[in-house]
DNA sequence: CAGTTTTGATAAGTATACTTATTAATTAAC
DNA sequence: GTTAATTAATAAGTATACTTATCAAAACTG
């Protein structure tokens, strides 16, 4: 009757309690770095494809033109990031590190790493892979929908 | 090298991403409600202890005082919950559900069911138990550094 | 090639989600 | 039993994350 959701047990509810976890171990390990999750996605992205627009960049880690558009604003005042208009096209902005912001990145990765470590930590490794697997089952069955 | 993060397989960039299909799925089904995740999963706590309180809800759903106190005051007024302060300890304010809330949370819960169905719609019925029972076992893990 | 449509970026507005600080009320300690 | 420590709630501030609206620049269309 009254009987109330289960959400100990609703896949919602745990992907969202994963995340959190997820991000607070992320800023913990990262304190020093004063990076968040998404800002380091952005980094990550752009280090590996410099001169990306910001559009390109949005579909790859954010999925949404305006929060990155912000979050891509945040990391240039750090200095971290440069943007300048394309040549032909000045709608576009093209993204570049800055030689601090290259080399923050790369001090991040190795944190990074820790902390998918660390969350991991309460499973043994074919039980990581398998969640890894089941995860990038479900998202890539709906990444039609959402993208 | 430089090789970037790959993100596609990094365990926390999945997570996000399927809290974002699991929220996006949930605001289109139930976009006649006018209802966001944490209020339904705020309104289902407090149809299953009416009369809890603020931190003790927090602590079940939410994970954050200052959170789920400003998600409560909106749901407060939308007039489905009611707040009141203990008889004895006036700091704590109790919550109930207004009739209209009761009403209105029940009307969500098949919604929330047909969500749930979607959200693991790419994976068999094996695999989303698999899933869940992983992510409760990565969840409990972590519990208590993050609560 | 003028007019419409599309597209990239930003602004505005709402809703989480967290931290730290503040206030008020209660409990603990001496 | 008054001060000290704790606790509940809120406020303030930052950072996502999304929607819709706006504006400017390109692309398309007749």
């Amino acid at each position: 009757m009254n009987k109330s959701f289960d959400f100990a047990k609703a896949p919602g509810h745990l992907v969202r309690r994963a995340q959190q976890i997820a991000v607070a171990l992320f800023m913990a390990e990262l304190a020093a770095e004063d990076v968040t999750p998404v800002q380091f996605a952005i980094l990550n992205a752009v280090m590996d494809t410099p001169g990306i627009d910001q559009i390109t960049l949005a579909g790859r880690v954010a999925f949404d033109a305006a929060t990155s558009g912000s979050v891509i604003g945040r990391l240039e005042s750090k200095g971290w990031i440069k943007r300048e208009p394309h040549e032909i096209d000045r709608r576009r902005k093209l993204l570049w590190l800055t030689p601090a912001g290259h080399s923050a990145t790369l001090q991040m990765k190795t944190a990074v790493e820790r902390v998918q470590e660390n969350f991991l930590k309460p499973l043994n490794p074919e039980e990581s892979e398998h969640l890894a697997a089941l995860l990038s089952k479900l998202v890539r069955g709906h990444e039609q929908k959402v993208s």
